[in-house]
DNA sequence: ACCTGAACACCGTTCAAGT
DNA sequence: ACCTGAACACCGTTCAAGT
């Protein structure tokens, strides 16, 4: 009976999640939680807002590390790598994906994660609207894989993500007009010349 | 007081409708569904098995006539018309698009819906598992378009409709081996041919 | 500041009847 | 068969205190 439990947003959110693994999405309550920490009801309301808040920092916890590891220079890579994370994320607790889509995070890991899908997608060569709507269907069409991907690992799950993400390199390479695609390769091109040589002198001076 | 209401799933459904259009999806219950019909709480109970069967229902109706109407022959238009459709009718209503991936309609609209996308993705040449895929994210991605689409209609919000379709009628093109395309295209020809042409006999006989 | 105990106004669902 | 009335076991949220 202890007066300070040393709450904290963390500890509840990580009991939350993992409540989430055990119980799934439908039977996670606010009770539960506060069961699970070994704590009153109100303990939890001191520290959170409410329900809508504590699924928000939760599925922006989901979405941790995403886009941190290094990611490739090229464009399609780098999408695809960022895809699969974000499908391996939601993957990674039960309902992580009916949890993305009931709350969508506004957090700093959700905005993280949206600028480097969009920066890809302005990397290839769209515009900045085209790349904000190419980076939202990127989100779309992962979190769709990934609530339908059954409990049951089917074999054909891994190929519906590859043809989901081809479908989706493809169809965005397709929009990048012309002069815009010369110019994000000529941008790759010259990261990936070694040393960024010095303007040539003429041969005489 | 009458003891015969009436009552019938189909008249539940459209209260429920029209509850979700004033009240919104956090707002639907099964008591202000009752109250709205002028009838008993489990009045409604007897003919709807519980709360996730009447908004599999609900999300089910919501579908209705998408694929009715005529539709374009050539794939990629027959695509943009089914999608477009269902983009209309998730915004028929109030949460639309929450309401469908709350409740994915396994329903008959729903499998007609499905089957009609998946019908075009195989015109376009792809194989079955790559059009049940395609079909997929064609709902994926309208959904979302739909359920980000703000009460204020934005400008931009159409030109992200049309951006999306972009994206996916170009990257299932690219998907489509080069057989498979031009056997599709044969195949449209030949139903565009007006009179179907007897099989010629030999000139002589 | 941090936590408890008790309550409020709901909710989905079910049970026992009525006609 | 169709509908009512009353209840059960919850839920999210809040209020009034304690230390």
């Amino acid at each position: 009976m202890s007066q300070r439990a040393g709450m904290s947003v963390g500890r509840i959110v990580a009991a939350a999640l993992d409540e989430l693994d055990e119980a799934g999405l439908d039977a996670l309550t606010m009770r539960r939680v506060a069961t699970r920490l070994g704590v009153q009801l109100n303990t939890v309301y001191f520290h959170v807002t409410g329900k809508p808040a504590l699924l928000a920092m939760m599925a922006d916890a989901l979405l941790a590390g995403c886009d941190r590891a290094p990611l490739p220079l090229a464009w399609p890579d780098r999408l695809r790598v960022l895809a699969t994370r974000l499908h391996d994320a939601l993957l990674s607790r039960r309902d992580g994906a009916r949890l993305l889509d009931l709350a969508h995070p506004d957090g700093p890991r959700g905005r993280s994660l949206g600028d480097a899908l969009a920066g890809t997608a302005t990397a290839a060569g769209l515009d900045q609207p085209g790349a904000a709507a190419a980076a939202r269907l990127v989100v779309y069409a992962i979190t769709g894989v990934s609530r339908d991907h059954g409990p049951g690992r089917t074999t054909g799950d891994d190929a519906r993500l590859t043809f989901t993400l081809d479908v989706l390199v493809d169809g965005i390479a397709a929009r990048v007009p012309a002069t815009a695609a010369r110019r994000a390769e000529d941008d790759l091109a010259r990261r990936l010349r070694p040393p960024p040589p010095a303007t040539r002198r003429p041969r005489g001076s």
